[in-house]
DNA sequence: TTAGGTGCAAATTCTTTGCACCCTG
DNA sequence: CAGGGTGCAAAGAATTTGCACCTAA
């Protein structure tokens, strides 16, 4: 239950600041609160972590500035998802070893499979984490139709 | 857009097949429809597009039912799910190219790093599908506090 | 000052559950 | 025939949105 050193979480600030400054939002309190937060855990929280946590300092956020702060971190590209991208649980009958292709914009989903990729151990220090049951590799891109689609791309904007 | 190979799906059902009568379950037309819906599908679709897709064959299928069905493949071993795993969304401040262990029981996560999986490439085949933004590894397992706490993990059991 | 941000409450969306009837084994 | 399975309707949980007031720049 480590923490981000707080070197890292510093630099982490100032790219928050210097990208709210470029993209023109206000660095609000609560916006500071909510992504100091995020770049200080280890724990990949989620939102309602965040608030739990950020209300210590600042007892008023409600969850919805926490998920109005964390996708617009999102869209500044300061802050990824983990698991779920505002995606529903989707199933999956193919039980062999392959890995996933995901395309962020339309969410196109496609297996692929890697010998390379099967003979890949992960490292020790995943090891002493606990018991490994599976190992998937999860590449995020934008799939050819989209991208002839579009002509740029947003990796999450207002779509959905 | 391709399908699954007729014979693989076979395989499938024919396993599906088996597991229930092992596991006690009864096979209903419903199931079946549903199962040989994921298991004869590359889009990894969700329980609603599932079904969708059932009801042009079974007009009454009503969406719990696609879900308990879903959830009970899942139990038996038959199908995985794609992405959120039951979880809400996470955040991650990380911008580094970083992995992510996911204990399966507790949902804790830990970020880590490697060499060796920095350096591999994707297969031609998924560049055929687009362009690539992210590769990501992700390795589930269950965490050594679970393993301590737990005799025995189901992957996904009643707990939530 | 003033446009963007916040909190509140209500709405949505996705998923799960209780219950009475139905069907597989 | 018995007990699990299904559909319906309603509940829940997570996330989003409309709106009036507030505040950083």
């Amino acid at each position: 239950m480590n923490k981000v050193p707080r070197l890292a979480v510093e630099r982490r600030l100032d790219r928050f600041r210097s990208a709210a400054a470029a993209a023109g939002v206000k660095l609000t309190h609560q916006r500071l609160e909510i992504f100091h937060e995020v770049a200080s855990s280890l724990e990949h929280p989620d939102a309602d972590a965040v608030c739990r946590a950020v209300r210590k300092r600042v007892p008023t956020v409600s969850i919805d500035t926490v998920y109005r702060t964390l996708w617009m971190l999102n869209d500044l590209g300061l802050v990824t998802t983990l698991g779920p991208r505002r995606e529903r649980v989707r199933f999956d009958a193919n039980l062999d070893q392959h890995h996933h292709y995901v395309c962020v914009h339309c969410g196109l989903a496609r297996d692929f499979e890697s010998a390379e990729l099967a003979a890949l151990r992960v490292p020790a220090s995943v090891q002493e984490l606990g018991r490994v049951i599976t190992t998937q590799v999860e590449v995020r891109g934008v799939c050819s139709r989209c991208a002839r689609t579009e002509g740029r791309i947003s990796p999450r904007g207002k779509a959905r």
